[in-house]
DNA sequence: CCATTTCTGAGTACTACTACTCAGATAATT
DNA sequence: AATTATCTGAGTAGTAGTACTCAGAAATGG
């Protein structure tokens, strides 16, 4: 046994896996030790072996790669997770931050950009495809804007954080008042005031609002 | 006069358009024959002259750079399109490539993708920006679900899916109404067939399916 | 003890969207 | 020439959410 990075490789595509795999092969730190094509026996192989650096495809039968994450996630892991994936969803992206994986990559991506981020994530820094730079812009500003502002959510209670995360979740009010055993007016009555606090107003202004907003609820 | 390609240049903001200008120059088989400010000038200038290239910025007073090829397309045009702008927008884009515009570059993209592009359209085929390749491979599986598949998106026409967009981006009915110079009462027919097509239900239930889905449009 | 906040519930008016029907104009297809 | 699809516009009814006011109960804090 050497002291390689030891990867597992998981997509659903055999083509695309078997892709990884020869570019991967050629770096002579790295060793592929599994080449998987769905999330729940990537995530077995993850919990009973010695892995460093996960690539997994975002769609994969069973379970797929954010899903094996979180699966992971509890226990203390020595594995660091790098999401492959075909499609720019800024709301995958946003939940894939959050859940600590480091790598992100498009398939549209080169083939060599994979390389660089399995390199650039195991010295323990992000990499994140081009393309996705706008997301991260984003969340930047979003950030800044929540630790300095008073204005907007900071001001609501409890109850009405609660209240404009299920309005962020498309329920309805009938739906959030069965959920929290109140009268559909009670609701009302807190949206109202959510809507004054947050200085939103019109039609669907909540829902418009608390979609925008809910990676800061 | 020798067969050079003919091209006009129209951007209102003079160190964009001396950059423009100054790279296309340094091809020999370019001849810049006009640059321009804004949209009406390169409209007078591609009818009364033998323009085989216009690059137009998309913002300009007076006239967009859209708006010049809406005006020109009427007649038989013997002018090639190429839009220039600094923004992503997927509507944009959209109306651009239904306007048979060839090509799309981004303000962010190297001086010298211009000239590709350029190259490129004067050979007949498309040129668009790397970064919106997206917009095109959703446009593509668009149709191609709409082939094949009877379930959901792949049955709008192309007005429904414009409308589904701006309401994915969470206009108003009068909103869109308003972008797309028709009553409102034609967005409301509009969306109760999509809503119908789409076989969803029930209040807001537009919003919420256009934001879950808006990958796929 | 009193004041404030928060949560709860209700009444009322208005607006936006859904649901349904009808219909004329246009363009493409058979 | 007739049919079909699409886009356009309108009428009408019902529902959800916004906007505003009022008010009682419980908890917090001076």
């Amino acid at each position: 046994m050497s002291d390689k990075t030891t990867i597992l490789v998981a997509d659903d595509h055999p083509l695309v896996r078997k892709g990884l795999v020869d570019i991967i092969r050629e770096e002579s730190d790295f060793s592929v030790v599994a080449d998987v094509g769905d999330g729940e026996t990537a995530l077995k192989i993850i919990k009973e072996n010695d892995i460093t650096l996960a690539l997994l495809d975002l769609d994969m039968p069973k379970m797929n790669g954010l899903e094996v994450v979180r699966n992971t996630n509890a226990s203390n892991r020595i594995t660091e997770f790098i999401i492959v994936t075909m499609h720019k969803d800024e709301n995958i992206f946003d939940e894939a931050m959050e859940l600590g994986v480091m790598g992100f990559v498009l398939k549209e991506s080169a083939l060599l950009d994979v390389v660089t981020c399995l390199k650039t994530v195991l010295k323990g820094e992000y990499y994140i495809s081009p393309a996705l730079s706008t997301y991260m812009m984003k969340n930047r500003k979003v950030q800044e804007t929540n630790a300095s502002g008073t204005h907007g959510i900071g001001r609501l209670t409890q109850t009405e954080r609660k209240i404009l995360k299920l309005v962020a979740e498309m329920k309805s009010s009938q739906e959030i008042a069965d959920a929290l055993f109140v009268s559909i007016r009670t609701i009302g009555n807190h949206r109202n005031n959510i809507c004054n606090k947050l200085d939103v107003h019109g039609a669907n202004a909540l829902l418009k609002y608390a979609i925008e907003h809910k990676t800061m609820l």
